[in-house]
RNA sequence: GCGCCUGUAGCUCAGUGGAUAGAGCAUCAGCCUCCGGAGCUGAGGGCCAGAGGUUCAAAUCCUCUCAGGCGCACCA
């Protein structure tokens, strides 16, 4: 059982409509028009709006106005619709009776938790991958926004039907944890052993490296001999990876995999594997003593090197043996979530699918732009080079997890993203997480009250669902009967920040009603209907919330 | 120089080719005997960066220009 979005019940009206007016004759037969309802901005421009008319006036040879008459005169006679318009340039104006809304609230009590979901999903596998930050650091702001984006989206998917996998591509190998394990033996050895080695520019400079040091002394106390470059690196990247994991538990993100590229790709031998491939594709040649990809012939501005002079494979080696191995696992679409700085990547990730003869159109990569911290309007300064940049730990603890991962996702990911965090952790009405959950803290309100004053929550059967009649009560219900239509978009988009936006509307409806109306009065049978709504509006609110992964307070 | 993203109200941003471009904040003016005032009501505020084009219809699609951000490694 799933949401019937109501969008697809009056498409399904308009092209009974339009194949009627074939079979009269009164139109050409011929394919149908790609149908697209709208929500008008306008009241008096009915609850749906069509432009099948004008499309079809070219190929007519008549004037919109007389094909959308012709096409609404046969609206009419389908159930649910109250009144058919045609305006304007010829658009056919939908009006449903007030009966259609109130059973779509029946809708919301009887599937719950369930309300909003679907299948068009069909149960296909989709993986989601990101954060993926390598572990020579904690994770930053930026990370954050990546992860709130990449989980709330998983969510997404998953209500509406797809078997999706969250995974993190842990690059624990290569010259970075090398640069890691280096950074910390030579702060040991700063601390510990009297012995000041140079400490290069492009080394680990944070104070989490002097920490991952004394660490180490903590628990092996002081060795004989000294210690590798080797040990240091296997122990900091697992206390960074240790740490990265909390951090995110922290933050509500529980991970399907990690995948390892040094056990999983390297060791396993599927980069050699992956390379042997293009070789028997003779796309790759040798050049300066260092082997190359011709990437260029599927599309990327430049030939990528895949094996350095030195014999240390490329990154991207490891990618490409990465992402050949997402595409055979079977998914139908693999999700990938990059900060925005790795955009050049995607050409070259692309060619190497291409080159393995898959059609890349399977892979959609999200960018993430960047975020800007400002307290009261005022820019947090971030130097991540001088390793001072800000931690999402150091946010999480200040703002919490629900009022970032709101702010998270309240912009699409593309655009860069203002995060003030004195506005965040407001308790005020200015501040959206507030306002979206004190409107449900406050339905929870009226219910006890209702409890206590000796109401019990009404069942389907026992309301007087017309009593519902106020334009504010009928707005609402339409409010709710869309929700399925931007579950449905958010995912077709991969645009988790229409959820956002929807509740924000959905809770600055109910504010306005409630301060107008009460709820519970002497009128018992009011008194149930409001209640029933009340109690819609609070599964929506969960549900919404629930994708988000943003907590829905019962008290504040 | 080339590529990607972004230019919409004072600020932060919505806006799947449609009708008079929306919201929050900020500003100004109002509202508490009553379910949570952590709320509500109202007002002002715009040449959708600019110029061409496609279309019956453009903030939205195409081209160019300007401004900002980010990339352009035998780094990740």
């Amino acid at each position: 059982m799933e949401t019937q979005e109501m969008t697809e019940t009056v498409t399904d009206i308009i092209k009974k409509a339009i194949k009627n007016c074939q079979q009269n004759m009164a139109i050409k037969a011929g394919e149908l028009p790609d149908v697209i309802i709208e929500k008008p901005k306008k009241d008096e421009f009915g609850d749906f709006a069509t432009n099948v008319g004008m499309l079809l006036a070219g190929r007519e040879g008549k004037p919109p106005r007389q094909i959308a008459e012709l096409i609404a005169a046969e609206i009419r006679l389908s159930e649910n619709v109250k009144k058919v318009e045609v305006a304007g340039p010829g658009f056919i104006n939908i009006f449903m009776h007030d009966d259609y809304w109130l059973n779509l609230l029946k809708e919301v009590h009887s599937l719950k938790q369930r309300y909003g979901t679907n299948n068009i999903g069909a149960g296909k596998k989709v993986q989601v991958e990101f954060v993926s930050a390598n572990p020579t650091g904690p994770l930053h702001i930026g990370h954050g926004r990546g992860a709130a984006v990449g989980d709330s989206l998983a969510n997404i998917l998953k209500a509406v039907g797809y078997d999706v996998v969250k995974e993190y591509y842990v690059n624990d190998a290569g010259r970075q944890v090398y640069i890691l394990g280096e950074s910390v033996r030579r702060r040991y050895n700063e601390e510990f052993g009297g012995k000041n080695e140079p400490f290069p520019e492009d080394f680990y400079k944070g104070d989490y490296v002097k920490e991952i040091a004394r660490n180490y002394r903590e628990k092996y106390g002081n060795p004989t001999q000294a210690v590798s470059t080797e040990t240091f690196q296997e122990f900091a990247c697992e206390a960074m990876l240790e740490q990265i994991k909390n951090d995110l538990k922290d933050f509500g993100i529980e991970f399907d995999r990690w995948y390892s590229e040094n056990k999983e790709l390297r060791d396993s031998g599927l980069v050699m594997t992956a390379i042997n491939e293009l070789k028997k594709k003779a796309v790759i040649f040798d050049h300066d003593g260092a082997l190359w990809f011709r990437t260029t012939q599927f599309g990327d501005d430049k030939d990528r090197v895949l094996s350095k002079a030195d014999g240390e494979l490329t990154y991207f080696t490891s990618d490409i043996a990465y992402h050949k191995n997402k595409v055979e696992s079977g998914f139908s679409t693999i999700i990938n979530i990059w900060g925005a700085d790795h955009h050049g990547y995607e050409a070259r990730v692309r060619a190497a699918l291409k080159a393995f003869g898959y059609d890349d159109s399977i892979l959609k990569i999200i960018f993430i732009q960047l975020v800007s911290l400002s307290r009261n309007g005022v820019p947090v300064p971030m130097g991540k080079r001088e390793g001072e940049f800000v931690t999402l730990r150091q946010v999480i603890d200040e703002v919490g997890t629900d009022g970032c991962r709101f702010f998270f996702l309240s912009r699409k990911s593309d655009a860069h993203l203002d995060f003030d965090l004195e506005l965040a952790k407001r308790q005020a009405p200015e501040n959206p997480v507030f306002y979206v959950q004190y409107g449900h803290a406050r339905i929870c309100s009226i219910i006890k009250h209702a409890r206590e004053k000796g109401v019990n929550i009404p069942k389907t059967e026992d309301i007087n669902i017309k009593l519902l009649s106020l334009k504010q009560e009928l707005d609402i219900i339409k409010k709710l009967a869309s929700f399925p239509d931007i579950v449905k978009g958010s995912a077709i988009a991969m645009e988790p920040h229409r959820i956002t936006f929807y509740l924000h509307e959905l809770a600055a409806m109910f504010h306005p009603y409630y301060n107008k109306n009460r709820v519970v009065t002497e009128n018992s049978e009011l008194t149930n209907a409001r209640l029933y709504l009340c109690e819609a509006v609070q599964t929506v609110m969960q549900n919404g919330l629930k994708l988000l992964a943003v907590s829905a307070p019962e008290e504040m």
